[in-house]
DNA sequence: CCAGTTCTGGGAGTCACTATCATTTGGCAA
DNA sequence: TTGCCAAATGATAGTGACTCCCAGAACTGG
């Protein structure tokens, strides 16, 4: 493992950073007139001044696109801050409190929640957008799993836990695509509360 | 509506029926054979003998053939079974009993299990096949909703409804997958039952 | 047997994505 | 500065899923 954030970043670096953008630019603006499916690569490419070799080099899908992270990490991820809060907490209540704080976290960036809300609408507006979810959110199932295995002490790929991982996420997807339809100015916190909420109370028959 | 299964077939909806047939039965060797994934839909149909232009007529995508119901539906659906449960009964119990009445069904039809089982297996192996699960998905997806919803007294597209059924369909989902790539003669009841009982006490914290 | 619908095969075309290779460009040391 | 290596780029050709369209064949009801 290297240290990219303590190497002070080369011309080459720096380059590839400012391709990247490039793409991301050039795609929306194409993604807002004609909508994602109307958009070939080709076009993409062409309004970013690259050719369409290079823009699979930067993302393997079409769809990638949506689910790119801002290259400005919003500080630890939400994996980070659940590993961070005590190991007496219950699992959800331990979630509720790490997505709580990434929550507070994300709001510091200004445009930050706004952009997540236009990426969730397009995952639940174009169908091959939301087909490329599971695998997109097959790394954090990862370290959900792991970060759940350990409060409950049942092994990562046991039944139990994979089930719990599984439901959590599914719900969690449901809330968030509900958030991206709701009206502009609606309070993600308060969702993913009743979310949790729901998941702990309604479940339990 | 009409009610085709009081209509006597006559030759055409036969032939359709077969060629639907002689297109799975061709595609399932090829697929043991070299791979879902090497396997090309023209060799699919020159295997099923009929041109490319009919595959697509019967099948939508290539991984719908993973998707097709046996011709011989195992009696009522699911939703039919948890309809008929009594409505005071809590949502998770009531569909507890529709599973296990649904399963009870199934075993009666020999290798309808294990033919699931190959489904599954194809669906937690092959990236496409499992990216066109949530489409295929949704069906099953209002219709659960509507019978939850009925329980629980709430709107069928409220928020608390929605994170319901993602929950319990995405644990779901795992516990198939569980079951797809355990031991052969692993009991998809036990597991069924050891799933639900995961979401009725590990999530209430 | 005869119309009218429906199903089929074939061909041409689009688009996402892969593989390959020659050219260029940044990084680095002599 | 010069020269060399590694990495990034662009062009080209190809594959495979999928769509559109059209002419002919097959089933249907009368």
């Amino acid at each position: 493992m290297s240290c990219p954030s303590l190497v002070p970043p080369g011309l080459r670096e720096r380059k590839k950073l400012r391709t990247r953008r490039a793409i991301l630019d050039a795609a929306y603006p194409l993604f807002a007139e004609q909508g994602f499916e109307a958009t070939t690569v080709d076009q993409i490419a062409a309004a970013a001044d690259v050719s369409t070799s290079t823009f699979f080099r930067y993302f393997p899908t079409k769809e990638d696109l949506v689910f790119s992270e801002d290259e400005a990490p919003h500080g630890p991820s939400l994996t980070e801050v659940l590993c961070a809060r005590p190991a007496e907490e219950p699992p959800l209540t331990a979630l509720r409190h790490a997505i709580r704080d990434s929550l507070a976290q994300a709001r510091t960036q200004p445009g930050a929640l706004e952009r997540a809300r236009q990426r969730m609408l397009l995952v639940a507006e174009v169908p091959s957008v939301r087909a490329r979810l599971p695998e997109v959110m097959a790394r954090s199932d990862r370290a959900l799993a792991e970060a759940l295995a350990e409060r409950t002490g049942r092994p990562v790929d046991s039944l139990e836990t994979r089930v719990l991982v599984g439901a959590v996420l599914g719900g969690f997807r449901e809330a968030l695509q509900y958030w991206a339809t709701a009206e502009r100015d609606t309070d993600v916190g308060e969702l993913v509360d009743r979310a949790l909420d729901t998941l702990t109370r309604q479940l339990s028959d």
